[in-house]
DNA sequence: GATCCTCGAGTTCT
DNA sequence: CTCGAGGATC
């Protein structure tokens, strides 16, 4: 094929080609987006698909037809509006991904302004919903628009008018007031509305934005009513013809929520670049914990003055930015699915991925869970797939690209034998997981048994990571060498000259490990048993297990039957712990643990759980977030120590929800369910009480 | 038998 | 943090 620049015509062809199928591409996802409220593709990849498309046009002015999906922006318009074109054009704020850009919009500023001193701006968050601009005659609602194109939106004065937030009746003598705003659904109300739809059997949204956009977009006011929508102001038309009655933004804004107009409580004024970039980070922190979705923050600079000194920028004023968060879904590639063994021999399948900046870290792994999973969401190796970085922290594979599937994408089985020992894998009849059956004779499995078994909520050996156990279980360098730990009771017999030996280990080091492991030598009666590693005891049945049995010696002898007697302890637990201390195997670790010199703490006995209830003292309390001063443990270990119980999730019967910085979920959960939420602070005060 | 509440297990990246 | 599943409760 000839080059573009040796034969014009052709190369235009070939961009005619090309853009034809961006636009297809792009209204395909537009409609689903829109129109279904079901979008195929994260918001970064259609900017991506658009922005080639309007390089394309700029490039062969020729193509830029006026159907093309550049010429149009935003919603697709509904025959069932009608058009109303706004008397001053809605434009759209240029945005910022990093500081550099954010530096480089305040040193632009300064500069048209002549100006060395630090600008003042008015800082908002940027609301994740749909613009609106609402009219008022002589202080009466007239007419209600989404944005649509900028020039021209819907009519959808019916639906906004059951909007509370929105007064449709405000105090003032101008003949004409245009106020601009979001239309957004907070969280709660999001939430409350998945609800109703599951009970319904209908399909949920995908996110409250989404959620906002098909319910103004109601043909039936009804319906907008029912859904809750809640508004923002945060602008007011001015156009030559009519004067503000502020000279100042943040000024402005006061104005209006004066008037009952609904202005965000987290909104601000800043000093130059370093309060912007201060504010950036702040909302940054608190965004999980805000009522509504945003996507980012606004700057503008708060003298109105100054904004019309400074002006636009063909469709853009010079005078705001929106800072945005980076994107929180991203599209890659799955280069490939390798199966990880666990500490119980569960097989996990783990999607390795062409790395992608999501959520502002580096994503390169990502769990299946297990192979329904991996069947449910139709994932092949060679799938072209979305990330996701939401609310939790983990990444996830969200969904496939069904449409850039590459020919001849494998289909993902479950291995037969185990890929590091190659025993057989079996999945019990009604389970999701698979497990190797290896047990111990797995390399993996005792891997993971051993890190197990030296964790901080066991035996706590400080040191003893995932890189010394892979050298202590498989002297890889030097297959000869022999292998210093197969047991954990072996740990115990290291002596420093053996662990200097291995790579990258100092005699400094070396003595530290040595140290450390001595140091566990005297845990708790819970924390021992924990350490084992029994199937199904984790933890808190380690401790109940402790609490009843008092000894490790009464807990070996017990038989099912008796482990019946501890709370919480069923069949299942009872049959895991019995089966586990009928094996000579397990038997002969513990007691070379013993011989070793482990010796359990003798159970002191607790204070029976004083009937009494306390403001902490019988009282259930959930933790999340992080906490400005204390760790997450240190807290459960203040709360134990009053008599109090952490657990891990919110229910009914939570009856604190103690919330620090980034809180998810359980925060959402609290809400939900109206369980009393306090911070590092209240509960510092309940526990003075107790 | 259904429902709610917890616990256990597995996981990512800096 | 989320899932799956065990245990308790009605």
């Amino acid at each position: 094929m000839a080059g573009p620049a040796a034969d014009p015509a052709a190369a235009l062809a070939a961009a005619g080609a090309a853009a034809a199928s961006l636009r297809r591409e792009l209204e395909r996802h537009a409609h689903a987006y829109y129109v279904l409220d079901a979008p195929t593709v994260p918001d970064a990849e259609y900017d991506r698909l658009f922005a080639a498309l309007q390089g394309l046009e700029s490039e062969f002015p020729a193509l830029a037809t006026p159907d093309s999906p550049t010429q149009r922006v935003g919603a697709a318009p509904s025959s069932a509006f009608a058009g109303v074109t706004h008397r001053v054009p809605m434009l759209s704020l240029n945005n910022a991904f990093s500081e550099e850009e954010v530096v480089a919009f305040d040193r632009r500023a300064r500069e048209a302004l002549g100006s060395e001193a630090a600008i003042a701006y008015a800082v908002e968050p940027k609301f994740d919903g749909l613009a609106v601009s609402l009219t008022y005659v002589d202080g009466r609602f007239e007419t209600g628009a989404t944005r649509g194109d900028g020039e021209t939106g819907e009519d959808v004065t019916a639906n906004l008018r059951t909007l509370q937030a929105i007064p449709l009746r405000i105090d003032t003598t101008l003949s004409l007031l245009e106020v601009r705003g979001e239309v957004l659904m907070r969280r709660r109300d999001f939430a409350r509305l998945n609800e109703a739809q599951r009970a319904r059997g209908e399909r949920e949204f995908v996110n409250p934005r989404n959620a906002a956009a098909g319910s103004l977009r109601q043909l039936d006011p009804a319906i907008t009513a029912a859904r809750r929508l809640w508004f923002y102001a945060y602008g007011v038309a001015g156009g030559a013809d009519q004067p503000l009655p502020a000279d100042r933004h943040s000024a402005l804004m006061d104005w209006l929520a004066a008037l009952r107009f609904p202005v965000t409580p987290d909104r601000a004024t800043v000093c130059g670049v370093a309060g912007l970039l201060d504010y950036f980070a702040g909302i940054g922190a608190r965004r999980a914990t805000l009522p509504y979705d945003i996507d980012g923050v606004v700057y503008k600079v708060d003298s109105i003055a100054d904004q019309q000194r400074l002006g636009f920028v063909s469709r853009a004023p010079r005078f705001a930015l929106a800072h945005k968060f980076p994107a929180e879904e991203a599209m890659t590639e799955l280069l490939g699915i390798d199966v990880q063994v666990g500490r119980t021999g569960a097989l996990t399948p783990v999607a390795r991925l062409k790395p992608v900046f999501v959520g502002g870290v580096t994503v390169t792994n990502a769990t299946l869970h297990n192979e329904d999973e991996v069947r449910r969401k139709d994932v092949r190796v060679g799938d072209v797939v979305v990330v996701r970085r939401a609310g939790d922290v983990i990444p996830e594979v969200a969904r496939i690209v069904p449409e850039r599937r590459p020919p001849g994408a494998r289909e993902f089985t479950m291995p037969v034998a185990c890929p590091v020992c190659g025993s057989a894998v079996a999945r019990p009849e009604g389970e999701a997981i698979s497990r190797c059956t290896g047990g111990l004779y797995c390399s993996a499995q005792r891997r993971q048994a051993l890190l197990h078994f030296a964790s901080r909520r066991a035996m706590d050996i400080e040191g003893l990571g995932e890189k010394l156990v892979d050298q202590l279980v498989s002297p890889a360098a030097d297959p000869g060498a022999p292998r210093l730990v197969r047991t954990p009771a072996d740990l115990y017999r290291l002596d420093v000259e053996q662990v200097g030996g291995l790579e990258r280990m100092a005699e400094k080091s070396a003595r530290n490990l040595v140290a450390a492991i001595d140091a566990s030598r005297r845990p708790t009666l819970a924390r021992l048993v924990f350490a084992l590693g029994i199937r199904n005891v984790g933890e808190t049945t380690a401790r109940d297990l402790a609490r009843h049995f008092r000894t490790l010696d009464a807990l070996m002898a017990a038989d099912e039957p008796a482990l019946l007697q501890v709370p919480d302890v069923g069949p299942v637990v009872a049959a895991s712990i019995a089966t586990f201390f009928a094996q000579p195997h397990n038997r002969e670790v513990i007691d070379a643990l013993l011989a070793a010199g482990v010796a359990p703490q003798p159970v002191v006995a607790m204070p029976v759980a004083d009937a009494g209830l306390g403001v902490v003292a019988g009282r259930t309390f959930v933790l999340t977030g992080t906490l400005p001063t204390i760790t997450r443990d240190d807290a459960r270990a203040l709360i134990e120590a009053a008599g109090g119980k952490v657990s891990g999730s919110v229910s009914k019967k939570t009856d604190y929800v103690v919330a620090g910085e980034e809180a998810g979920s359980k925060l959402e959960k609290a809400r939900q369910l109206g369980v009393a939420v306090i911070d590092e602070a209240g509960l510092r005060e309940l526990l003075a009480q107790e």
